[in-house]
DNA sequence: AGAATACGTCAGCCTTGTTGACATTCCAAG
DNA sequence: CTTGGAATGTCAACAAGGCTGACGTATTCT
């Protein structure tokens, strides 16, 4: 093991250093998720409604099977929150053009309105902390974040980052 | 509201930005929690017994009552995966001997070998992270962590942290 | 024609969260 | 010394949201 602090210092890779990155992680993602956890109480749906319409909205008309790859549950598990979405009129499932097995997501007009109601608050906080820490340490954050992904992860982050439209 | 750009480019600030920023938390935090749920999977146990064991092994001796108001659950909660771990031999639950009422809880040699597993795991995705993306980086991250979290989040996160023990 | 794919659904299970109710033990204030 | 309240434990019941396995249907590909 050659790694030794060549005059540039490792000190940030110390385990104690470690450590702290993995509470703040552990408490920044309660934060994270306070706020539209807080909305949906009471509405009859919890955080996996809320993802689920976050990643239709992000990508109107993606299939299902997309939108599983990027939750990473099982079909069954994804159905469940989907059909009440779609029952309650929050979500439209179009068959699909080309492929007629598949369906296409999008979100309705009242859909539309709770992913804004949902993405505001928790966009509020996300704008509160980028705006305290600074630009530059918005930079670290990300970079940090990307690499702590897996791989399969970072390639869907990647996609919906690159988008143009 | 002054927050006029002042020469300075708020474009970090962008809904498209605070959007990745979002996507980048949720892609991030499965990664983050990704191995050790892979240690406990097929052990009986799960995230919330991992949660429990690191903060145990923290803070030796902390109260039921602490725990609770750092994990954020119900006693009831915490009280079903804390008694699952004393009964398998991995905690160890003293009464107080100032308070009587309390409960101070250990780690057995069994549960701190445990802990040693799993942190180790998450720890190595942290530190390959953290070497990936570099000291200032990693400063940018924390800081936007921390403001990202409540204010009590905060309090336990500093009293963890500024600890000389 | 037959295999593979996309999707939906039923049934049952697990973990981890919740509320409510209640018992015990013990500290501290009156 | 008694009593109120705090800290803890525990029972029961329930819900959300994961999971597996099995099966059905429509569609598309080979």
């Amino acid at each position: 093991m050659n790694d030794v602090p060549s005059g540039q210092s490792l000190l940030f890779l110390t385990d104690e250093q470690l450590r702290q990155g993995i509470e703040a992680m552990f408490f920044a993602y309660r934060g994270f998720t306070a706020d539209p956890d807080r909305i949906l109480e009471g509405k009859a749906y919890g955080r996996a409604h809320h993802r689920a319409i976050h990643f239709i909205n992000r990508s109107p008309g993606t299939t299902v099977n997309n939108l599983l790859s990027i939750l990473g549950v099982t079909k069954q598990s994804l159905n469940r929150v989907l059909r009440s979405l779609i029952e309650d009129g929050l979500v439209e499932s179009r068959v699909g053009k080309i492929d007629k097995r598949e369906r296409n997501l999008f979100l309705t007009e009242a859909g539309a309105s709770l992913e804004r109601e949902l993405s505001d608050a928790q966009r509020d906080r996300m704008r509160a902390a980028f705006r305290a820490a600074g630009p530059s340490a918005v930079a670290g954050f990300r970079q940090v974040l990307e690499a702590m992904m897996d791989e399969d992860m970072r390639r869907h982050y990647e996609a919906l980052r690159d988008r143009t439209t």
